[in-house]
RNA sequence: GGGAACAUAACUCAGUGGCAGAGUAGCGGCCUGUUAAGCCGCGUGCCGGAUGUUCGAUCCAUCCUGUUCCCGCCA
């Protein structure tokens, strides 16, 4: 008999359903036991009562232990109060394999024991929310690209050239060649793109850069779209609706996930209004204080930041030194003691998290206020800048320096580039990067020279311009930054099942 | 490539130059439509490794290893 998946609960209520997972939670007495159970599709409290299932049956559920394997056959009740709003009472139970000494337990672990533990560590409920909301990224992405024709096609991922020649390659052989893993798909999507019009890559980027940030994987996956036809302008106009539509659909059908995570959506909300628009210059006069917005300039508002967090930071202590000052009463009950001593080993744990990004302010005023002109943005710009405007701001015309050979000069504003970043907000940072193309052959061949990049490799490229030459724009997404700035996670880590990083582990 | 910190029980962390601590998990019992449940009881340690200082080092110093965080590079 076909058994039902959690997600489809609703469709079943008031009926009898089997269902099959594995045993997440567990709290058991005399005469009841609940079961939580995960099937991959969600989560549900099972109720095993003595009076309805007999001894036999009460025994075995009693005994089950996290992670166990097993089958259980109930009715179907609404209530409210369940995450996912159903549970079950039980009526038959059937154990596929009895697990021991699960390590993840439902208490506190450290990121290095669950990431040596990652295989397992994706089972449980955030890690799961985490997934299912990539997911729906990933669906949405293709639906918003398919429904405006754009062809999916794939760049290869071994190559011969050192591309960009900005980053560091991972080296292979290649039948006795040196080849490089890729690190962008962008040329061969401006290829693509004169054979189809309007095309998108999705695959695998390596870089073998040594960064070990909360922003950066040596393999991740990112999205390139390259449209023939297509200025800055229409590329920006792409952007927006993209990361529009991708956030709105995980807003409105991921609502569990969103539960999951402790999500507030109050910044991602702001994806509906009008994305914020800036050339280079006026970005560099906000993030110098020059300029404010709302009547507050960005150094007012980071020195506001920080005196807040000094202030929950005295909160906090004062709240650890009444309870220490309780349990050294020694008045309480063992209960109450524990209790106590929980809570403000959470509060510690807090505080130096409250210190962390204290600290960081300090340096991120220091960087803002001698911000150099002229020069790329630093992470810390970045969330200077979206911290201001607390939304997504596309930031364009960068000086022609910072950028890759293939950008396009401004022909109305020589020295500066018509590309452009999405800044996401909440500190998240650059998640797209991309602008209109260099069509004048000369110019591009020039840049390729400045960079001292090897003409060879790039002639097939410049065939691009002597056959059919039109503009064109594109961009590139990376699906991890994406992922981590929705679910509001502090670590690029989470947002991949198994991520690989500089100084990371290949196991497992 | 540069900088900072950390390493104590299965897990999360306190702590002291002189016999090693708590909470959680686990086990036993009581209670309970519970939901990080509550109450009572019971274990566990090469204090990351090496060398040095010292009567004595988990604690101080040096080195090594591992991990985390920040910056740079970028998506």
């Amino acid at each position: 008999m076909a058994h039902t998946y959690i997600k489809d609960l609703s469709k079943h209520e008031g009926q009898q359903v089997t269902l099959k997972g594995w045993l997440a939670q567990k709290r058991d007495s005399k005469t009841i036991v609940f079961l939580v159970m995960r099937d991959g599709t969600g989560f549900l409290q099972c109720i095993v009562d003595i009076n309805n299932v007999g001894e036999e049956v009460f025994e075995t559920a009693k005994k089950l232990t996290q992670e166990s394997a097993f089958e259980i056959t109930g009715t179907v009740r609404r209530d409210e109060k369940q995450f996912g709003g159903y549970e079950l009472q039980a009526s038959a139970l059937t154990v596929y394999s009895l697990a021991t000494d699960y390590p993840i337990t439902p208490k506190d672990h450290g990121i290095e024991f669950l990431m040596e533990n990652r295989h397992l560590w994706l089972r449980s409920r955030r890690q799961w929310a985490i997934m299912r909301v990539r997911n729906t990224i990933i669906y949405s992405i293709h639906k918003f690209f398919q429904d405006r024709g754009f062809v999916q096609m794939d760049a290869p991922i071994f190559t011969g050239n050192a591309a960009e020649g900005t980053t560091t390659l991972f080296e292979t052989d290649f039948y006795g060649e040196p080849a490089y893993l890729s690190q962008s798909g962008q040329l061969y999507g401006e290829a693509m793109a004169f054979a189809q019009g309007l095309i998108y890559t999705f695959g695998p980027t390596f870089r073998a850069e040594k960064s070990k940030t909360r922003r950066h994987l040596s393999e991740f996956w990112m999205i390139e779209p390259e449209m023939a036809f297509y200025d800055l302008d229409m590329d920006m106009d792409v952007i927006e609706d993209f990361v529009r539509y991708v956030v709105t659909e995980v807003l409105d059908t991921c609502k569990l996930e969103i539960e999951v995570l402790e999500r507030d959506t109050t910044y991602l909300e702001r994806v509906r209004e009008p994305f914020i628009r800036m050339k280079y210059e006026l970005a560099v006069d906000y993030i110098q204080g020059l300029k404010d917005y709302n009547g507050k300039t960005s150094i007012q508002i980071l020195e506001e930041d920080l005196k807040a967090i000094e202030e929950a930071v005295a909160a906090k202590q004062k709240d650890i030194d009444e309870r220490e000052a309780k349990i050294a009463g020694g008045t309480l009950t063992k209960g109450e003691k524990n209790f106590n001593q929980n809570k403000i080993d959470g509060l510690k744990n807090e505080i130096n998290d409250l210190n962390e990004k204290a600290g960081n302010i300090p340096q991120w005023l220091n960087s803002a206020k001698n911000f150099k002109r002229g020069d790329d943005f630093g992470g810390s710009d970045e969330t200077v800048l979206t911290r201001l405007f607390g939304q997504p701001i596309m930031v364009y015309n960068w000086p022609r320096d910072v950028k890759a050979f293939y950008m396009k000069e401004d022909e109305n504003d020589l020295g500066y580039a018509k590309g452009v970043d999405l800044l996401a907000p909440e500190g998240y940072g650059e998640v797209v990067g991309g602008g209109e193309r260099e069509t004048n052959i000369e110019k591009l061949i020039g840049k390729i020279e400045e960079h001292k990049l090897p003409m060879d490799v790039f002639e097939w490229y410049l065939d691009l311009r002597r056959y059919g030459n039109v503009p064109h724009s594109g961009f590139g997404l990376g699906l991890e930054r994406l992922v981590a700035w929705i679910c509001g996670l502090q670590h690029i880590r989470e947002t991949i099942p198994f991520p690989r990083s500089f100084g990371g582990k290949l196991k497992p």
